[in-house]
RNA sequence: GGAGGGAUGCCGGAGUGGUUGAACGGGCACGCUUGGAAAGCGUGUGUGCGGGUAACCGUACCCAGGGUUCGAAUCCCUGUCUCUCCGCCA
């Protein structure tokens, strides 16, 4: 959420903010919204202040026996007047929370303008294509081979984008989300979390899920309303919320395991097949809460995190700065990894790691006491590391073999028992 | 799921519908005292919003949301969380 003060002070800033994400909010009608609240504001304390002072001198009269009816009179008539200034004044400020709810964050200064995923700027990449002698296979066709995935079962039981994995399948899961959290445990110095799937309103608007994807959660709404979660981003990211942290415990470095649903509502028909896009998957999360100065030295190291899980599975990646119009509306700055997958032929998106800076905090009243003892938002950062379906999809793919079996990356093979390669039965 | 008890400031803990932002104790900060420290004494110690260059003033907040009243931490209703007891259950 943005700062209430920036209608008053900056409108030019969030003009440009909305045009630079592509987005279309009335900005004018914030400013009068925020005037007409300091309006009722004014004349609402001022009456509140003399009914105070009335009603207290009631009290001392009462107390001495005198007569006050007069007193009271007057402030009754008062009274009205300061209903009909809380209604509005609840009216108007219910409109401009609404309004500032849609309002996305700031680009940082070196993100490029751009409309959508087309302009987004690859400036990085690690690794090679892999070489192969002989035409090689896409997953869904080497899983069903190699009998890892029940892709039609999986179907039967939930619908489509609901993937059952079996025997070494699950195991390969089970193997790459204990080596990620082992990996950011030991080796980058994550504290671990195990979190809710389903969590309350607040959670999914302190992460700013909602209101603007709404549409996209799984909502469990018969007797409670709670949500499933589409990222361990929300329980983590709200384990503090509405908490002062203190300066010396930062910076949080925090990492999760979840499983994640998205409905992808009007996504279907794109990237149906295999693993490429569902609405349950498997990932393992790092979020970081740090002071302001740091955030963007935080963002490089928590992108090093990100990359070392792709570099010690031994994929080709590259790395994305996305474009303002591509940022996703409570980021500042978001770097996406796509792993390479030889099968598909296609960089496939893994990671998205992005600084929120005081945005989410500011939604979910997350504060510290600065080194000058004021109060102020913390910034918060997140990273996938790694999201679970698409990096199997470029595991097995790349690892594949002329017989139709794939090699075992060799950081996962004490995950799976010391197996080194998946074969046919 | 049923029956009862509770929710107050950084912590503990009072609180009669009126002058309570909130007694008292502890903590913490600053000052005095000391060779230094402890003890002691004194002062101070929240957040949001509005106004003001500022000192500061006003307002709201005693779990949350409604209500009664001239006036609510205090009374009433609803919700949330928590504790005790009973039932059910992986």
């Amino acid at each position: 959420m943005i700062d209430m003060k920036l209608f008053r002070e900056e409108p030019e800033k969030l003009r440009k903010t909305c045009k630079l994400k592509r987005v279309d909010i009335d900005i004018d009608k914030g400013i009068s919204l925020d005037d007409k609240r300091r309006e009722v504001i004014a004349e609402l304390e001022g009456l509140l202040a003399e009914r105070n002072a009335v009603s207290k001198e009631v009290g001392t009269k009462k107390k001495a026996g005198e007569d006050a009816t007069e007193l009271m009179e007057k402030v009754k008539s008062i009274g009205g007047r300061i209903g009909e200034l809380e209604n509005e004044k609840k009216s108007v400020e219910e409109a401009l929370h609404e309004l500032m709810l849609s309002i996305p964050n700031h680009p940082a200064e070196d993100v490029p303008e751009g409309d959508g995923e087309n302009e987004n700027l690859e400036i990085d990449s690690w690794g090679e294509k892999p070489v192969f002698d002989f035409e090689p296979k896409a997953h869904w066709e080497l899983c069903e081979e190699l009998d890892i995935i029940d892709f039609k079962r999986g179907t039967k039981l939930s619908g489509s984008g609901f993937i059952l994995y079996k025997g070494l399948g699950a195991r390969l899961e089970r193997a790459l989300i204990n080596f990620f959290l082992d990996l950011h445990t030991t080796e980058h110095g994550y504290t671990e979390w195990f979190p809710p799937m389903l969590v309350n309103r607040d959670s999914m608007i302190g992460t700013g899920q909602i209101p603007k994807m709404e549409e996209d959660m799984y909502h469990c709404d018969k007797d409670d309303d709670l949500f499933l979660i589409p990222t361990a981003e929300v329980p983590i990211t709200n384990i503090h919320r509405s908490e002062m942290l203190e300066r010396e415990e930062l910076p949080l470095y925090y990492t999760a395991y979840s499983a994640c649903f998205r409905r992808e509502a009007g996504a279907a028909g794109k990237d149906t097949r295999g693993l490429l896009r569902v609405h349950e998957f498997n990932k393992v999360e790092m979020v970081k809460f740090c002071e302001p100065e740091t955030s963007y030295d935080e963002l490089e190291k928590l992108r090093a995190n990100a990359e070392a899980c792709l570099q010690k599975l031994g994929l080709h990646y590259r790395t994305l700065k996305l474009c303002t119009g591509d940022l996703s509306f409570a980021a500042a700055k978001c770097y996406d990894f796509e792993a390479y997958a030889a099968g598909v032929g296609k960089y496939l998106e893994v990671s998205s790691c992005s600084n929120f800076e005081d945005f989410q905090a500011r939604r979910a009243n997350i504060r510290y006491k600065n080194a000058d003892k004021k109060t102020c938002f913390i910034h918060t950062l997140n990273s996938s590391g790694l999201a679970l379906p698409r990096t199997m999809v470029a595991i097995i793919e790349n690892y594949q073999q002329a017989d139709g079996s794939i090699v075992v990356p060799e950081v996962l093979r004490s995950y799976m028992g010391g197996v080194a390669v998946i074969t046919r039965k």
